[in-house]
Parts: structure tokens; C-alpha cells; sequence
DNA sequence: TTAAATTACTACAAAAAGGTAGCATTTATA
DNA sequence: TATAAATGCTACCTTTTTGTAGTAATTTAA
């Protein structure tokens, strides 16, 4: 249920970052952002980098920027990438071995609430995420609108 | 999508227990069944008293019982009892704080497999779980069966 | 009533996760 | 070409989680 501290912070930085306008995002940027450890960020970032998702460009006016089109970026790869395979493949609930001694009587019983899960997970990329965000911004925007005038 | 090993180890011992029918459960028959450390178990199985689960029966003869009916716990709970009770309040990804600066855009995206999964936690219990293992012990039987002779 | 079988407790050790510091390297531009 | 602004890398520190050891307390039964 729960993700470690590492994978959120790489979902924000994923998340953020897909939904910014910006041509390019240094780490320290994001560090003033989002407020992920300064130092844990930077290692995070080349991390990521290293896993494909963005890319790094060194020097003067470097930073980060994504390294493939948003669209094929979906949230159950990141969470893959971080945690490591088992964890989407195995129950969800993250039993490593079946509970009891033979073919796991659980597994079953939330296969439906699990695929469920997985499902949304990757058919949700950063894409999906930007677009909700755009819609979201102008509805409030609207709204404001609306209520001053 | 990971629960913490102590969470696991928690379910599992439940989950064996939920299964047998002994009418006592020794730390020792724990340990030798379920492979879990064994001073570890020791510890896990007497934090599961605490939190009501079990009973401990202490001196010669004593061990660990289950304290209430199986049908009365359910996986939400010992999840809850473990992790705390964030853990299954908050956004099942487990987000601390809202991936971007207003409310949560991620959210939505799976509040139907959020809910799916917390809902199956919650109406699967210990009972069931046995139920279901004892139809699958008979199946297996029946199939057996009708290869031998 | 003493020994054996059990849980309870406490303190410590090891491993994993999270976080920090500082220097090396790269690149654009003044 | 020197400097500033960026990432890369390595070594270390701190905290949390997991695991171990040993002793005390409790209870049954020989």
C-alpha cells in the first residue's frame, strides 16, 4: 500500500515536470519546487536519467528534460523502474512468497481489485496526467472568472 | 504496492493460523512452519496480541489463539494495525502530500481502483480466507481422486 | 516442588533507506 | 580563456527496519 519514499518523490518529479511548460528543468529548480533533499534529488534525477525516462544535459543552462514523448510514459513503468519488477508482477499486496504452502489461496480472492489497480496504472501516462491538469486549471480559472465578474 | 516485510510476516502468520485448526498456537510450531526469524516471530506474534488479534497464552502448554472470531478480522485491518492508520486512509500510492501545488490532480485518476482494492480488503476476512481454503483442499482431493482410480 | 515449556522484555547488531558534503567534469558565454 | 552554472560521482552520516541474544516471568505436570 504503500510506495517508498524514493518512488513518490520520483513520481512528483515525473508528475511535476509533465505538467511545467518549461524547456528545461535544473535540479536545483526542482529542489526549490518541490522541496525533495536537495543532494537525494540530484541523485534521483541521474537515476532517472540513467532509467531512460529523461534525459541530462550537462554545463551551463543544463538541467533535465524528458527523454521520450509523454504519451508513452505511463505511471506503472516508474513504479516498476523504482521498486523493481516484482513488485507489479507479484500480488499486489507484495507477499513474496504464498502465504500458505500451496498455490496461493489469496492471490484469487483480489484479482479482480488487483488487476483493477494495475490497469489504471498504466494506462495512465504523463500525457493523461498533463491534459487532466490543463482541464483542471481552466475550470478554476472559469470559475474565478465567473465570480468577479 | 509494497507492504512492509513485518506486514507480510503479520498476514502470514494470520493467515496460517486462519487455516489449521490447532487449537493452540506455540511461537516455536510458528517459527518451524512459517520460516519467519525467529525472534522476530516472537515479537510480531506478541505486538498482535497487543493490537487484539491474538491471545497469548503464557507457560507450559500456552502459545497463541486468535481473540476474537475469524469472520470479526479482515485484511483492512490488520494492514491498518500494522502500517498505521494512514496507510490505508491517504491515497493507496501513498502520496504524503499532493504530487503537484493543487489538490491532488493524481487522485481521481484511481479513486475506482483505490476503492476497489480497499473494498475487497475490507469485506475479506479471516473466515473467508479459511472457507476458501478448505474448497480448494477439497478439490484438489476430488481430482487426486478420480486419477487413481 | 522442581524441571520443562512456554511467553515477555530489554538491549544490542546488521542491513536498508534516506540524506549530506564536497569535489570533479562539462558547457555556454562574457 | 576564465568563470559561472550546471550534472556526475564518491564517500560518508543518520534513521528506520529487520534480525539476534539472553534473561526474567509464568505455568503445567512429573
Amino acid at each position: 500500500m504503500i510506495l517508498s519514499k524514493t518512488t513518490e518523490y520520483a513520481l512528483n518529479v515525473l508528475s511535476f515536470m509533465a505538467t511545467r511548460n518549461k524547456e528545461m528543468y535544473p535540479a536545483e529548480y526542482l529542489y526549490k519546487e518541490l522541496k525533495i533533499p536537495r543532494q537525494y534529488l540530484r541523485r534521483l534525477l541521474t537515476d532517472l536519467s540513467r532509467k531512460g525516462f529523461i534525459t541530462s544535459i550537462r554545463g551551463r543552462n543544463g538541467g533535465f528534460v524528458f527523454s521520450r514523448d509523454l504519451s508513452s510514459i505511463n505511471f506503472a513503468q516508474v513504479i516498476e523502474a523504482m521498486e523493481g519488477q516484482e513488485a507489479m508482477k507479484t500480488c499486489l499486496l507484495g507477499f513474496t512468497a504464498c502465504i500458505i504452502d500451496h498455490p496461493c489461496v489469496m492471490h484469487d480472492l483480489w484479482t479482480e481489485a488487483r488487476s483493477k489497480m494495475i490497469e489504471t496504472l498504466t494506462n495512465t501516462s504523463l500525457a493523461d496526467l498533463k491534459n487532466k491538469y490543463e482541464m483542471d486549471k481552466d475550470t478554476i480559472a472559469q470559475l474565478n472568472n465567473s465570480l468577479i465578474h
